[in-house]
DNA sequence: ATTAGGG
DNA sequence: CCCTAAT
């Protein structure tokens, strides 16, 4: 246990990146020199400065040392700003109230601040939320934004635009895109991330609305939450409070449990907290009990998670082989992993998220899907304490016990399995070719997806039945007034887990007609590890809720109960806990994390694609890519206008470089000539705007 | 959402 | 093709 881990952070070390990024043209095409104005300051700055203190100051000030080693935390800030007149102030100004930091993350607490003596910011407040990204040791930090993000031990990195965060302490590197690194030390002052600049004015209010807008569950908070200020001498005070109006501090532990018992979150302070797994139940992992040791089913889950997973930006790091082994670990890191990062697995921009969901298996939202769900689908959408389908699958076990034996046992249960419903596959296949050879074709693609053999899966309320010798009736199927809790997986006979992703995933059935043949992209990157998500059926086929990517990882984890992970029930129970109990479990191989985010197929340009974009771009000129588009590839919707300014660029690119060098498709040498051509004349046109 | 540019 | 910053 690192348990004398210090705070290596200051305010005179921090690096801001100096040099704005070359001004840019609004639309890329007429480019405009705007001046900055010298007197705003970088909203990292006065978030370093605000939360550097909170941290320093808890740290110094928490009665609970095994609590503080515990909270390596990330916090997230959320700016809310509407203001814009800031001038440059003295970081030392800032004050920051002592709190136990324990608690403002338990209670998520909102706080609000007060610029009340820094010239320029008088009586301009900003509320921030402080919650809970990752306990992983040696970490904190925090940004501002609603993209996604991650962080551990033994990397920090994220993968969003316009954030704000840094990092204090044991942080090894920050992966600032996943070719570029940046090493930390323990003797490192805050380090921004270079790229991670924002200002007040603009964007991060934009940003904060959007994240609200997006979720607004999962502030978790109220107004009653938001702190009013109050400001004090030459200092920029910070008042946190926790929401109770009860404000002594001998209540504060009380306020803390209370807190913590009423938002379902789990933490463990103690290290003798540890219980073993095998006293947690089927049951209570999918439902958490009252008096059920929660936590440690999550921890255990934990532990599943940060056994199995793997960083593959990791070996092309520069700097470094040295990542961090050396305490990852250790027990005492296992069981300091947080329990309770409650918003991280919702914190998903809505591009992020829309990308995400475009890479995996969904129902096709044509209404052929919308049927009734194969089983009850408890999963609520959008309020963020969804996640209850396990709640589903276990009270179909209480229920299960609780069955009268009275109940007619010879009571047939009838079934109708009216088609199968393989999700999207993906094939390409000319229009030349025959009826035939396109059944042959998609034959193929199921028959790759499903393997040789089929074996057949049952889902009870979400639950997997895995134990074949249940009765019908001790499983709980004996009514079939409501089968539409009843649901059936095609999986591969054997191996749940194989290195061949779309080899085993099975498919579900469900109820709608054999011609129904349901899309599906094959490819979720999974990684072929034992303990990860690649063994889980693509369940959230049943549900619709596209939006909602809670949803999915509930029913993903909840549904997936595999044999060959003895742990396995360890995971399901995350989605039993609430929203606001959510640990951080999903950290990696959590598929909205962007690193599970597969790469789309390449699809080289042929040279009638090429020779279209030359003439688009001849008539429009570089940079109007989106008129490109419209242009000349709106049917293409694989084409994007990002996809053809790259390839524009790698075609001017190709033009210069010898024949010898070129690769690929050989694009005539007199479409080339064009490009050349079309980029030099737009280039200097380019020129001569920007003199005007 | 678009565009520019680095990777 | 990916990713981010800046519009």
């Amino acid at each position: 246990m690192v348990l004398q881990r210090r705070l290596n952070y200051g305010f005179s070390g921090y690096e801001v990146p100096a040099v704005p990024r070359a001004s840019r043209s609004p639309r890329g095409r007429v480019p405009i020199r705007k001046k900055r104005d010298d007197n705003r300051i970088p909203a990292i700055e006065i978030l370093a400065c605000v939360a550097g203190k909170l941290l320093q100051d808890a740290e110094n000030s928490s009665p609970n040392a095994a609590c503080r080693e515990e909270w390596d935390n990330i916090f997230e800030n959320t700016i809310k700003c509407k203001q814009g007149h800031h001038q440059r102030y003295n970081e030392d100004e800032a004050k920051v109230s002592k709190r136990d930091p324990c608690e403002q993350e338990i209670c998520k607490e909102n706080f609000t601040c007060e610029f009340s003596r820094v010239p320029g910011l008088q009586g301009h407040r900003q509320s921030y939320k402080v919650s809970e990204f990752s306990r992983a040791q040696g970490n904190f930090g925090f940004k501002t934004n609603s993209t996604s993000y991650f962080a551990d031990h033994s990397r920090v990195g994220r993968y969003s635009s316009n954030s704000v965060e840094f990092f204090r302490g044991h942080v090894d590197r920050v992966i600032e895109t996943k070719s570029e690194a940046k090493l930390f030390r323990p003797s490192d002052k805050i380090s921004f991330a270079p790229q991670t600049r924002g200002f007040f004015r603009g964007q991060i209010d934009s940003v904060t609305e959007r994240k609200y807008e997006a979720k607004p569950s999962i502030i978790g908070t109220n107004k009653s939450e938001i702190f009013p200020v109050k400001g004090s001498l030459d200092t920029l005070e910070l008042n946190l409070k926790p929401p109770s109006p009860v404000r002594p501090e001998s209540d504060l532990k009380a306020s803390l449990f209370r807190c913590r018992k009423t938002c379902g979150s789990y933490s463990r302070r103690c290290a003798n907290a540890e219980v073993d797994i095998r006293d947690v139940d089927e049951n209570s992992v999918c439902c958490p009990q009252p008096s059920r040791p929660i936590p440690n089913i999550v921890e255990q889950s934990i532990r599943n998670f940060s056994t199995s997973r793997q960083w593959r930006g990791a070996p092309n790091l520069k700097g470094g082989a040295c990542r961090r082994t050396d305490w990852k670990r250790k027990p005492a890191y296992c069981n300091g992993r947080p329990c309770h990062t409650r918003q991280r697995s919702q914190r998903i921009s809505p591009y992020k998220r829309r990308k995400f969901f475009d890479r995996i298996p969904l129902p096709t939202l044509d209404g052929r899907f919308h049927h009734k769900p194969t089983f009850n689908s408890p999963y609520k959408r959008g309020n963020g304490d969804n996640c209850n389908g396990a709640n589903g699958a276990s009270s179909s076990a209480a229920g299960q016990q609780a069955l009268p034996k009275s109940t007619s046992r010879d009571c047939n249960v009838k079934l109708s399995i009216k088609s199968f419903t393989v999700p999207e596959l993906l094939i390409e296949i000319p229009s030349t070719a025959t009826i035939g050879s396109l059944k042959r074709a998609v034959m193929e693609v199921v028959t790759a997806n499903l393997g040789d053999g089929l074996h057949v899966g049952v889902i009870l309320q979400g639950k997997s039945v895995r134990d074949d010798n249940k009765t019908l009736f001790q499983t709980g199927i004996y009514h079939d007034d409501d089968h539409r809790s009843l649901g059936f997986i095609l999986e591969p006979n054997h191996a749940p887990i194989s290195s061949h992703p779309q080899a085993e995933d099975p498919h579900l059935l469900s109820g709608s007609r054999p011609q129904d043949l349901m899309r599906r992209t094959t490819s979720l990157t999974l990684q072929p590890k034992p303990s990860d998500f690649s063994s889980l059926p693509p369940v959230m086929n049943l549900h619709s809720s596209v939006d909602n990517n809670f949803d999915v990882v509930c029913s993903l984890t909840d549904i997936s109960t595999n044999n060959a992970m003895p742990n396995s029930q360890a995971l399901f129970a995350v989605p039993a806990i609430t929203m606001e109990a959510l640990p951080v479990v999903p950290l990696q191989q959590n598929p909205r994390h962007p690193e599970f985010v597969q790469r789309r197929t390449r699809r080289p340009f042929s040279v009638s694609e090429v020779e279209a974009l030359v003439q688009a771009v001849e008539k429009f000129g570089t940079g109007r890519w989106r008129d490109v588009k419209l242009l000349a590839f709106d049917s293409a919707k694989h084409r994007t206008y990002v996809d053809l300014k790259d390839k524009w660029k790698t075609l001017v690119h190709t033009a210069r470089i010898s024949l010898q060098q070129r690769r690929g498709e050989p694009v005539p040498q007199q479409l080339l000539d064009r490009v050349l051509a079309a980029h030099a004349f737009w280039s200097h046109h380019q020129a001569k705007q920007q003199s005007n």
